[in-house]
DNA sequence: CTTTATTTGTGTCAAAATAACGCAAACGAA
DNA sequence: TTCGTTTGCGTTATTTTGACACAAATAAAG
């Protein structure tokens, strides 16, 4: 085979877009680069795929070593390609994003990096790299994903409140929603989740301190924020 | 660099899940393979990146090489990585899907396929590789998608009609549409998208045959049908 | 402890969007 | 022309959404 000889194959790298949410901030975790290229500048954490592991294997990896997290959520983002991205050489980068809640983790800074730090999405440093193309599409990814599936208690406390949820929500999207209508369309889409049936009425008492059921399958969810 | 040297790099392979439709089918379009793995068997076209290509450009190579067309819709749709799904060794693919007019294009068989043939979606054939999986991702982006982008009358003729359209959907969908219903939901999705404004009654006359404004931005468009 | 202010839970109602469907004009075949 | 079918346009009932009133619960102040 061609591509197994004569052909070179670019490198792979894995980069990851963490956002954390604290204290009505949504952040990303950012690196600061020890070596060339763009050394002293912030970057998303990243590391090369080895040959025998898969993205999501290179994905713990990365959690692991450079910031000691693990078990979070993570999804594929994109994978980006321009043969100019990295001026080492040619460079694919397969994009993942994961939500974490800060306050399980704490930080520490790799081998490869001087510091790594929370910088709040809005209020982010120039990115080496490619890296402002990939954190671009992961917010908004993330802003569309949350309301059609319920991945933003991912960034919260396994057990939290309405008003949290709320204030999340708002926070991401940038937007004002009614605490009410909210309140409603969460518990609905909930209620379709865990039951199939629809919501009528107040079915159900509530709790003080909510919880989404990771285990069931979580179609059908679908918020219709405007 | 370590990746630059040390590292063995993993081969990169572009696939495609060509879309066509026809005659109320939506089909894929597949090739009987000559070489080993998989002799004899159909998989979705590929190639492996060369070194100074972007994915559009090996996309364009195999839509022209293989297949001889070009200049049509495409979309990134996942990076595969499974370490044993390519014999050879460690091959990861970033896949594209691509919606065609098959009437416009003939179909060639290039050097590594015995033949090239279009497949009802309904009635694939085993696939090798993971291309199984690729397919299905395909088929399910791009049910999602006609829902809220207008990416489905890239598989007709510029102009057409709406119950052309219409069928489209369902086809597409495997549903069934109120006709009535859906010519609104279009024109009212069209009609933001060229004015930004709110279709209100009748405001303007309609053709017989349609076409959609690619080059305006698309956004907006939101079918809601269930 | 009370009293007061703020936050949170619940229900209502008008407006908007959607689904269901009637009807007539256009078209094609007999 | 006539008849059957397809297509375009509209109306109405139902559902969903957005805006908001009000009471219960919680927190803060005296």
């Amino acid at each position: 085979m061609k591509a197994f000889s004569s052909y070179q194959n670019p490198a792979l790298a894995i980069d990851l877009v963490v956002f954390g949410y604290h204290e009505k901030t949504l952040s990303v975790l950012l690196l600061n680069r020890k070596e060339a290229p763009f050394k002293d500048q912030w970057t998303l954490p990243g590391a090369f795929l080895q040959m025998e592991e898969s993205f999501l294997q290179t994905c713990s990896r990365i959690l692991q070593t450079k910031l000691g997290m693990d078990n979070v959520y993570l999804e594929q983002l994109y994978s980006f390609d321009d043969p100019a991205r990295d001026p080492r050489g040619r460079v694919i980068s397969v994009t993942y994003y994961a939500l974490v809640n800060p306050s399980k983790f704490q930080i520490v800074a790799g081998q490869m990096a001087n510091d790594a730090q929370w910088f709040n999405v809005q209020e982010t440093p120039a990115l080496g790299f490619d890296h402002q193309d990939i954190f671009d599409k992961a917010l908004q990814r993330l802003k569309a994903k949350i309301l059609y599936f319920p991945v933003g208690f991912q960034l919260l406390d396994e057990l939290f409140t309405m008003p949290e949820l709320h204030e999340l929500y708002e926070c991401i999207l940038g937007i004002s929603i009614d605490r009410r209508n909210f309140r409603r369309k969460i518990l609905d889409a909930e209620y379709i989740i865990n039951t199939g049936a629809k919501r009528e009425g107040s079915q159900n008492r509530h709790p003080d301190l909510y919880k989404f059921n990771k285990q069931l399958k979580q179609n059908n969810f679908q918020l219709n924020i405007s």
